[in-house]
DNA sequence: GGAGACATGTAAGTGGTTACATGATTCC
DNA sequence: GGAATCATGTAACCACTTACATGTCTCC
């Protein structure tokens, strides 16, 4: 459903096609929601079934010819409807593998908790760095589509991204120093 | 996947069936991977049909039978090879609908999105409060299965869903903050 | 008398990943 | 010569959700 409509509203913005929707995609949405190029090429095809996007095909010389999806007004109704009903529970459901494996490190030799909390860390900052570079995306995009309004929202969304970001970094800076400070125990 | 060893995990502490794990999950491994009961029945059987758990019914006068599930020796290797395998990647890829919702809100009256970000923030807070109360449950299930050295493990799992939820509930703060700003300058 | 705990599962459907298939052009 | 970009998709598989099916006991 989310994935459906996260399309439907990028291509509300600008007519596109599979391909450079998945650009667009991935400097976006992408950071809230992960899909595959192959699985917004089949979402395209259901969206074009139900009737909600029309498509149309651009013949390019020396290029592959690309297949532009246009939102229609049933897609556009659809997607208005899906952003007034919003659920009961907003929280979203949680599924960390990661978690998982901590969970039952008591299996584990401290240290190697210790290195893959490192690589959690490490990982973690890298995201981090990206986020701060991602505002000047969201005015590259809120130029190329004159759509200043929007610039706020985007940024909302890119604030989460950064906050949650840091407290994994906190986190895993934390679980680090505890774990060391148990291992002195243990050798006292 | 990681719901398999999630369960693994589970049974090498202790023998239990379907419906007893699935109350321990919940206190446990659900925080950070949702599961529904029907899913861990099949996982169940899977596990069976791999080998890696066996079960046994047991008989109960005025109740239904159960069926209790123990992992193999098959079973406690294949989840040690999985503790020892980490992937490259650790940090999760997100799925958040709500986030989407944001994005596009420029569609929508400034109000209506507070509103929904009320509801996300009471529902944060909620959440939140829930996690301080877990404390005690990590206690009660250090104690019952006698295993203080998972403890500190456990701690940390929990001490994440802490920050994050704590992190959630300052954004949406923040989001409902900006917005109200951004609704009197308009009227100016 | 009804709700909820106890207990097990199947069936249908959804949403997603990974791998595969094709083939030209451009840049290093 | 090889990798990356451009461009489209299909097929097989996997994980998960929701709804359905069954039936007893206990507590209010």
């Amino acid at each position: 459903m989310s994935l459906q409509h996260g399309i439907l509203g990028l291509l509300s913005y600008k007519s596109m096609s599979g391909y450079d929707l998945n650009k667009v995609f991935n400097e976006s949405i992408n950071h809230f929601w992960s899909a595959q190029l192959s699985q917004i090429y089949r979402v395209l095809g259901n969206l074009e079934d139900k009737g909600y996007v029309s498509s149309q095909v651009e013949h390019q010389e020396g290029r592959p010819d690309k297949k532009i999806y246009s939102i229609t007004d049933e897609g556009k109704k659809e997607f208005r409807n899906w952003m007034n009903d919003n659920p009961e529970q907003l929280l979203s459901p949680i599924r960390d593998e990661f978690m998982i494996r901590i969970f039952f490190s008591s299996l584990l030799p401290k240290e190697e908790t210790i290195f893959q909390l490192e690589r959690y860390n490490k990982q973690a900052q890298e995201l981090l760095k990206h986020c701060h570079s991602e505002d000047q995306v969201i005015d590259k995009y809120a130029e190329e589509l004159s759509l200043p309004n929007d610039k706020l929202y985007w940024r909302l969304t890119l604030k989460k991204g950064k906050m949650i970001t840091e407290a994994l970094v906190r986190w895993s800076e934390e679980c680090i120093e505890e774990l060391k400070q148990a291992q002195k125990e243990h050798q006292k």
